[in-house]
DNA sequence: TAGGCCATCTGGTCCT
DNA sequence: AGGACCAGATGGCCTA
């Protein structure tokens, strides 16, 4: 577990102003603070994990290094309309279903895109945009 | 050592 | 009243 602020205790006490209350309120607002710290800590805990699991079926080829949680949404997004695109031009070309999707299937395997196999550009941000070139505005994802 | 990323605390707002 | 959610602040860890 990550350290915690040093100046900060699981009291809540630090910012409480236990001259102008009675024992009683102090403590109750106390014992909320913290209620509220633990269930705060609980909730980012959650939100974690859905960035665990959602790091696991985001394509990662090449990557040592764990994707930062912008970069885990940046791919996500890009995967998605990658798929997007691919199932609508599968309809749009009426191919045979099986072949053509092996076919798609294959432009986005490891080899294919060796900018993937490199982490060595400036910013996330640019390893995303070499990732995948798919534009919000091309790509529409219809629901 | 600076910058990126992260965990945690905290106060505010909204909802039940 | 209390819980969920959010954003800002802060400090620790890690890497180039």
């Amino acid at each position: 577990m990550k350290s915690r602020r040093p100046s900060c205790t699981d009291s809540g006490s630090e910012s409480s102003e236990p001259d102008s209350k009675s024992p009683e309120k102090y403590e109750t607002a106390t014992r909320r603070r913290m209620a509220a710290n633990a269930r705060e800590r609980k909730r980012m805990q959650g939100l974690n994990t859905a960035f665990d699991r959602l790091r696991k079926v985001v394509p990662q080829w090449g990557q040592d290094k764990k994707l930062s949680k912008y970069e885990t949404l940046q791919m996500a997004l890009s995967y998605i309309m990658a798929l997007n695109r691919i199932l609508t031009d599968a309809r749009r070309h009426n191919a045979p279903h099986r072949q053509w999707l092996e076919m798609q299937f294959d432009c986005v395997q490891p080899e294919n895109y060796p900018c993937l196999m490199r982490y060595d550009s400036p910013t996330g941000q640019d390893y995303i945009h070499s990732s995948f070139s798919y534009q919000f505005d091309e790509h529409q994802v219809n629901v």
